[in-house]
RNA sequence: GCUGGCGUAGCCAAGUCUGGUCAACGGCAACGGACUCAAGAUCCGUUCUCGCAGGAGUUCCCAGGUUCAAAUCCUGGCGCCAGCACCA
């Protein structure tokens, strides 16, 4: 093991032993209650999984060295399908499944057990907790949990219970994915069910109905039902048979195919079947419309796709138009001139690219077919193009012209068609997959209605507008997701809870039928961490956790569970009340439109409103390189090692600074193994730096025992940075708490002593007030260099630095600007200066210049400067008066720059002063052998460019010899 | 399409809400120098252009506009990313 993991270990070794992540609760002093939204048990981890981890951590420690008691808890959520998937993965053999295995110590009995999903996701676990304390996080492992302990379904049954009574549960009718051989499977790509088609989505189409003379009723499905208006005739497949479809006392026509769905769907039975050839040649009456539609044949239809009967509008789908210019002439005589246009794309607006899509004149399937160069119904791939160009462009841009809607858009006319065709009309709804899905059985998925489906009724507008005035009230970082998180809101609809298959989680106490879905399990967890701590010591147990027991805890209604003593009931109450509200829930972006708006509404539902949440974080994420273009020269990260990598290639202290450091929250970070590896280098600089500086004096540095302009100036200095530190902390903006303890704090000792500065006291200070302002952020490297430096107990338990901790003295910091002045000046006068310079003048500007300055400010404070008015006041204020000549000049050159131009206003004593006990480090600094400090006015040396006469206050003239 | 985000010097990335202190923080990389037998680390300097006196010019995707003043505000355009639901 190298150095620095051993150094880690000592670390957390020690403050697990001194138990400094249990949470104590203390009344009358400030919490910080912090939560991640524990992750999913689905793997192994990378370092893109700790990113977020290390920020909770980073504010965690953060709030404990400001005097906080912190409950930090963690758990990992092992609901749903991801252990599942990963057992199978265990079972099947995957290989770097087995090999990620392997590479844990574990033995073949060992991966033999992690077949079993509630196994694997107890060892994922235990893995995460693992990596936690080997980042360095400091979380309270007494209330680590996973979702599928049976103390946590305690929780969970009160919590749908509670929700239940409350009405927030909805029963009604779902389609959902079905096996007929294995039962109700889950689409999705992990694919854990199936072995084809986890990407497939479902497709709703509305089936028209257009009955045909003798009241029988041909169902054609379209996604378009607004075009019902344009349709010219019906297709059918070009041969085969059609099947009866009868429900509620009507006969529909359908092919075989389309029935099937119709049945799993709609219910109603299966009839006879009827040859396509007998339908030809007659015609059937359209929905709404009204009109009679000649039926024709084409190759366009396929009998699998919807009901194998589909509308023809060929003034708006290109492919019908294709395959009515492709007609037999006899077929094509039954339609002559029936092509309408019934959507208006109006052109102003459009991109160049929809613009040249409809160029041209006639129907708007004509004209793209045209554009696009489609060559007829083989040519399937710009056909398709065609088809989809123009439906999206109709969709966003289109206004229906005909028929009740007439002057809807598309977007809203499509919905009220198709609601008004359902209602009068008898269309159905028919649903598949965009795309075939296959059972891992070999069974072909198909969508089932589930008539008594649990939802949780997030449309409800009574909840939604509860949960809107709670995100309100609340803290959001970055703050755009507030305003994400209320548009989120508004269509957040109703989602199913529960689910009926093989997944991990809670059974449904009302009817364990339905285990209670992932999502909805891990929205009100927060609050089960303060009660988790009392189950894994023993103090309650399992089947005291009854629903008394957490009515009385969270809601602190009842008497409680009689089976708990009173006074442990009683306390447990306190903790909750004392922890609750959560200040923060933090985590990466994928939880934006799905977590973070359930976590709030579960929290309303069940809470008071003084109870509920406070604030939100969202991260971004760390990606691997991807580019593919670059040759390898160039590519800069690769791929995300793992976390054991890249813990021993540069220890938890580095890549959390590079966390830190790299950019702010809100931002993905493109992973670069040379910028983590630099920063590694930062840490151990950082330490050596601090355990070189002098001990901590005894006593605090009292004002009066800093005498020089660089010991106060840097004093001074020190205390605008640690105050400004912890402001950011206290923002959330780690990005610059870490540049200001990282880099500008090194970088301001370093200027320090460049300028002479070397006060031990002084210097002992910073450096222990440096030790407590990296803590959060590096906290071994900084325990290390607090013990090394005699600091008793934990620096992790140490104050954090508040900026009062040193005297400040605001004029010096005017003073030094004065000298960094000078040395800037310098550097641009030496650049073009070819010579080596021998000597260097600094002229500070004669004392009537302050006065004319003074009286400057004054003037700009009121507005723009009248030259002519000043002069004029000039004339009669003796100490201007002999210097009339020299005014103008002078007030010229502020004039464009106005009063923030200025540099700050010095005594003209303080002014040179400052700069003659500097001469000796400008000369070293700017490499001239002999700097000497003048006053304008003071008998002249040499000086025949007259250079002296430029000097303003605060900024001397300068001439080099 | 909807919702949100993004476009800043060789690369990564601050700054944009709250216009001036911005030729634009910080990091990486590169070059020069110090140190070293050497390498690494560390330290100093340079990295838009021009300039023999502290200056000037041209920049923050493009085009307009507002303003004494725009990376920042407004309008339009171009390009890119994510999510769009039962999936954690």
């Amino acid at each position: 093991m190298s150095e620095i993991a051993d150094r880690e270990t000592k670390w957390q070794a020690r403050w697990k032993e001194a138990g400094l992540g249990r949470a104590h609760r203390e009344e009358g002093r400030p919490k910080y209650f912090i939560v991640f939204a524990y992750p999913g048990s689905s793997g192994f981890q990378h370092l893109g999984h700790m990113r977020g981890f290390t920020y909770a951590d980073a504010l965690a420690r953060f709030h404990r060295m400001q005097g906080a008691r912190v409950l930090f808890p963690g758990g990992t959520h092992a609901s749903g399908l991801p252990s599942v998937t990963f057992a199978a993965k265990v079972e099947h053999g995957d290989p770097d499944t087995l090999q990620g295995l392997k590479g844990l110590g574990l033995n073949e009995e060992g991966i033999a057990r992690l077949t079993s999903p509630e196994e694997a996701a107890r060892f994922l676990g235990e893995t995460y907790w693992q990596a936690w304390e080997r980042f360095g996080l400091l979380m309270d492992r007494g209330a680590y949990l996973t979702t599928i302990d049976p103390d946590y379904r305690q929780f969970i049954r009160w919590q749908f219970a509670r929700l239940e009574q409350g009405g927030y549960l909805v029963q009604k009718p779902y389609y959902a994915p079905f096996c007929p051989r294995s039962g109700p499977v889950s689409v999705d790509p992990s694919e854990t069910d199936l072995s084809r088609g986890g990407s497939a989505e479902i497709i709703t189409y509305t089936a028209l109905p257009f009955t045909l003379d003798d009241g029988r009723v041909l169902l054609a499905a379209t996604l378009r039902p607004e075009t019902v208006y344009g349709a010219t005739n019906v297709w059918l497949p070009p041969d085969g048979s059609l099947e009866e479809w009868k429900v509620q006392g009507r006969t529909y026509l359908a092919s075989p195919a389309g029935v099937a769905k119709l049945l799993e769907q709609q219910g109603g039975e299966r009839g006879g079947q009827v040859p396509i050839a007998s339908l030809l040649g007659s015609t059937a009456r359209a929905p709404l419309t009204g009109e009679r539609l000649p039926l024709i044949a084409s190759q366009l239809v396929n009998p699998a796709v919807g009901t194998g009967v589909v509308m023809s509008v060929p003034g708006h789908a290109p492919a019908d138009w294709v395959a009515i210019g492709e007609l037999p002439a006899a077929d094509a005589e039954r339609l002559r001139g029936a092509t309408r246009t019934i959507i208006d794309v109006p052109s102003a607006g459009l991109a160049p690219s929809e613009q040249e899509l409809l160029k041209g004149e006639g129907a708007p399937a004509g004209r793209a077919i045209a554009n696009i160069g489609v060559q007829g119904l083989g040519d399937k791939v710009r056909l398709q193009e065609a088809t989809e160009r123009v439906y999206l462009l109709e969709f966003s841009h289109g206004v229906l012209s005909v028929g009740p809607f007439a002057g809807h858009p598309v977007a809203r006319a499509r919905t009220e068609v198709a609601q008004q065709a359902m209602a009068t009309e008898g269309a159905v709804e028919i649903r598949e997959f965009s795309e075939p899905v296959v059972c891992r059985c070999g069974e072909t998925v198909i969508i089932r209605r589930i008539p008594d489906q649990w939802f949780l009724g997030y449309g409800s507008m009574d909840w939604k507008r509860e949960t809107r005035e709670a995100a309100r009230r609340m803290h959001f970082e970055p703050r755009e997701y507030g305003t994400e998180l209320e548009k989120i809101l508004d269509w957040f609809d109703d989602r199913p809870a529960m689910r009926q298959g093989k997944w991990l989680g809670t059974p449904f106490p009302r009817d364990p039928r339905w285990i209670i879905e992932p999502i909805a399990d891990s929205t009100f967890y927060p609050a089960y961490y303060v009660v988790r701590r009392y189950v894994s010591d023993g103090r309650v147990s399992v089947d005291q956790l009854t629903e008394a027991f957490f009515d009385y805890v969270f809601l602190g209604r009842g008497a409680g569970e009689p089976s708990v003593d009173l006074t442990l009931l009683r306390e447990i109450r306190q903790e909750f009340e004392y922890w609750y509200p959560l200040d923060l829930n933090l985590g990466g972006k994928e939880h934006k439109r799905v977590h973070f708006p359930v976590f709030l509404y579960n929290h309303v539902a069940l809470l008071p409103p003084e109870k509920r949440p406070l604030g939100i974080f969202v991260h971004w994420w760390l990606t691997s390189y991807t580019g593919e273009k670059i040759s390898k020269k160039d590519v800069k990260g690769g791929q995300l090692p793992p976390v054991d990598e890249a813990l021993t290639l540069w220890g938890a202290d580095a890549i959390r600074l590079y966390y830190a450091i790299g950019a702010s929250p809100s931002q993905d970070i493109q992973w670069d193994r040379e910028a983590c590896a630099a920063s590694g280098d930062r840490v151990e600089e950082t330490l050596r730096q601090i355990t070189a500086l002098p001990p901590t004096p005894a006593a605090p540095i009292e004002k009066g025992a800093l005498v020089a302009h660089v010991d106060r100036w840097f004093a001074t200095r020190v205390v605008g940075l640690l105050q400004r530190v912890r402001e950011s902390f206290e923002g959330y903006d780690l990005r610059t708490a870490s540049q200001g303890a990282f880099v500008e704090l090194p970088a301001l000792i370093r200027r320090y002593r460049a300028r002479g500065g070397d006060h031990p006291e002084l210097l002992g200070a910073v450096a222990d007030l440096w030790v407590r302002l990296i803590a959060p952020i590096t906290p071994h490297i900084a325990e290390e260099a607090y013990r090394v430096r005699g600091g008793k107990g934990f620096v992790s338990v140490a104050g954090y630095p508040r900026g009062t901790e040193l005297p400040a003295f605001p004029d010096s910091l005017e003073r030094e600007r004065v000298v960094e002045g000078v040395e800037e000046d310098v550097a641009a006068l030496l650049k073009v200066w070819k010579k080596a310079p021998a000597k260097l003048r600094v002229f500070v500007a004669a004392p009537w210049k302050y006065h004319a300055d003074a009286r400057l400010r004054e003037r700009l404070a009121d507005g723009p400067l009248n030259i002519g008015r000043y002069m004029q006041e000039a004339k009669i204020d003796p100490a201007l008066q002999p210097h009339m000549g020299d005014l103008p000049k002078f007030l010229q050159e502020v004039r464009n720059t106005g009063l923030s131009g200025l540099p700050p206003l010095l005594s003209p004593g303080d002014e040179l002063a400052t700069l003659q006990e500097s001469a000796t480090y400008l000369a070293r600094r700017l490499e001239v052998p002999s700097v000497e400090v003048w006053t304008e006015d003071e008998g002249a040396p040499h000086d025949p460019a007259n250079r002296r006469g430029r000097s303003r206050p605060g900024k001397p003239a300068l001439a080099l010899e």
